[in-house]
DNA sequence: CGGCATCCTGAGAGATACTG
DNA sequence: CAGTATCTCTCAGGATGCCG
């Protein structure tokens, strides 16, 4: 039995995919800025340094857990600084790298776009969902 | 008790959070191509037409469930259209729509920026491993 | 060929409690 | 205040098998 199966094919192809993953600039971003925190803390830094407790405070909704571990990762691919001030209570201060900034730049076009044009995707939602009411129509 | 416990502040944040996500076009965007196979499929479909087979083969490790799913969302969303031809094998054409091509272009300054900087995030994460080799060193 | 239904697993998201 | 450590549990995603 040494002929693939189609399951033998698609690992295969699913190594090579991830070793392409590995060499390819776009998807890394992609897998950084796909995460849902990722983005959302950056823009919570886009008026300048902002405490832990007010980065939290402006991405509602987030645990600490995420969040410590999204500023992390950030601050781990020079997008934030971390700056520890040892006082009594711990102060604890973010700011965007002008690495982390031109990549804010860069979301910025794709804002834009979504404002334009999500509507038009709504729309297409609405009329797919009224042609094939599958699920919950 | 009618105190609001910490946890309780969180989860009201986050119905807050979601119901501004709701409102919000870019994060709507963002959650659609934030989607691992959802570029991958639209990149694909960059050069034109491509048939189901066609399609799974570029996408390299995809499966039938994820790439189907993948390609009803982006059809659903009118970013691209399917085109059933009744031959005997059956015959399902992928396109591009406009909406689907303008989105692929603004993704490109994107994939520019990647390009440019990502070896600069690759350094910075050197340099952080090597600072703080907590994890695995 | 193209696609759906089904079962199953594991990575990751959140809650909770503790520390400096 | 700003985390770390630990546990649980959901659910995205993969495997498999059947259908038109």
């Amino acid at each position: 039995m040494a002929t693939l199966t189609a399951a033998d094919r698609r690992r295969l192809a699913r190594v090579e995919y991830d070793a392409f993953l590995a060499a390819c600039p776009s998807r890394q971003l992609l897998d950084r800025i796909s995460d849902k925190w990722v983005t959302l803390s950056l823009t919570a830094l886009a008026d300048g340094p902002q405490r832990y407790s007010e980065i939290s405070r402006r991405v509602a909704g987030v645990s600490q857990k995420m969040l410590t571990q999204t500023l992390r990762g950030l601050e781990r691919d020079g997008l934030v600084t971390r700056t520890v001030t040892p006082m009594v209570p711990v102060r604890v201060d973010y700011e965007l790298t002008p690495l982390g900034d031109s990549l804010l730049e860069t979301l910025k076009p794709l804002k834009r776009w979504a404002e334009l044009h999500m509507v038009e995707v709504d729309r297409a939602r609405d009329t797919f969902e009224r042609a094939a009411p599958s699920a919950n129509g």
